[in-house]
DNA sequence: AACTATTTATAAGA
DNA sequence: TTCTTATAAATAGTT
């Protein structure tokens, strides 16, 4: 609605970009009170702009009342709603080999870079998490090892038994040490 | 926009509402692409009808993740308006439109069951990352106290300069004691 | 921040 | 509902 039709796509220029936000978001924003005034309805409308700054607008209720509003909704009806989530996204996109990616990620998120631009309470809250998965890979890991000792004595339980069934006992040792060479290498 | 002026209030014509519902509800959806495309924002719209049924947008996060920024941004503002601790200063230090994202990436990368996907070498790696980040969070933590503990020197100091300048030093010790107090919470 | 020329949205009617 | 149409509103480009 202005003097030339305007593609659906990012505008380029700084200036006109940020002058469309301000006209397009008071315009949003009285729609959303018109909407929530004429037709009786409940709406919350959060924005922001590019640079971060946050502009919102709810009706009748709180912004905290109808996100609670909208998450008891969705959970009561929750099928599909992973499907909107960045959980759901990553795995949508990665599930049959996210094993791979994982550490290319998380080395990425943690990056000097990201860490930088974090202030303090993020770099609480990250430690936190960082220290719970340490103790997540300290006791996998045991787990592996200990679960590997274990198919390791069945795997040297059972080859003795049908060694002794055969009397050939003295030829033992082979087969489970390469075993446990290759099994460390896990 | 219609063949009449529309006055701001509740449409009493049952049928009149609904039909006026559901074409300004479509009309402010495309507003709100529009407005996050064009202008490449972050925009989120939740719509309840008067009779409770959910009509929604967002780009280009999702919902819940817009939601999370929002939280994020409101309880960060909100505590750096509390000026009267330590934490409040470090606020300042921080960016206050932290990468809200990235937390969120990491704690799903890290998650148990992607945890468990991993072989003992992936393991190693990991941790050889997270013991090098947590180093990083530390350093990067001493150095926003160091930063803030500068910052608050140099207040007192140049308050000390102005109260003697006015022949006020005996009051002096009031503010920086407190101030060295609060510090000492950390 | 104002001003238009236009496009867009939409209230009423069919 | 959906389409049509008259009109109000929003807004892109300009000053």
């Amino acid at each position: 609605m202005g003097k030339r039709r305007v593609e659906l796509r990012r505008i380029e220029d700084n200036t006109s970009r940020q002058v469309s936000f301000s006209k397009r978001r008071s315009g949003i924003l009285k729609k959303a009170n018109e909407l929530a005034v004429l037709c009786d309805a409940e709406v919350a409308l959060i924005i922001f702009s590019a640079k971060g700054k946050l502009h919102y607008f709810a009706s009748p209720y709180s912004i905290d009342e109808i996100i609670a509003h909208y998450h008891h909704f969705i959970d009561s009806e929750r099928e599909v709603n992973e499907h909107h989530s960045l959980q759901g996204h990553l795995k949508d996109f990665s599930y049959p080999r996210v094993d791979y990616l994982i550490l290319e990620i998380v080395q990425w998120c943690l990056d000097e870079a990201n860490i930088s631009k974090l202030g303090f309470d993020d770099l609480s809250q990250l430690e936190s998490i960082l220290e719970g998965t340490l103790a997540q890979t300290a006791s996998r890991k045991t787990h592996l090892m200990l679960d590997t000792i274990s198919k390791l004595h069945k795997k040297a339980m059972a080859l003795l038994k049908a060694r002794r069934s055969f009397g050939l006992g003295a030829e033992f040792g082979d087969e489970q040490n390469s075993n446990e060479g290759r099994l460390q290498e896990y």
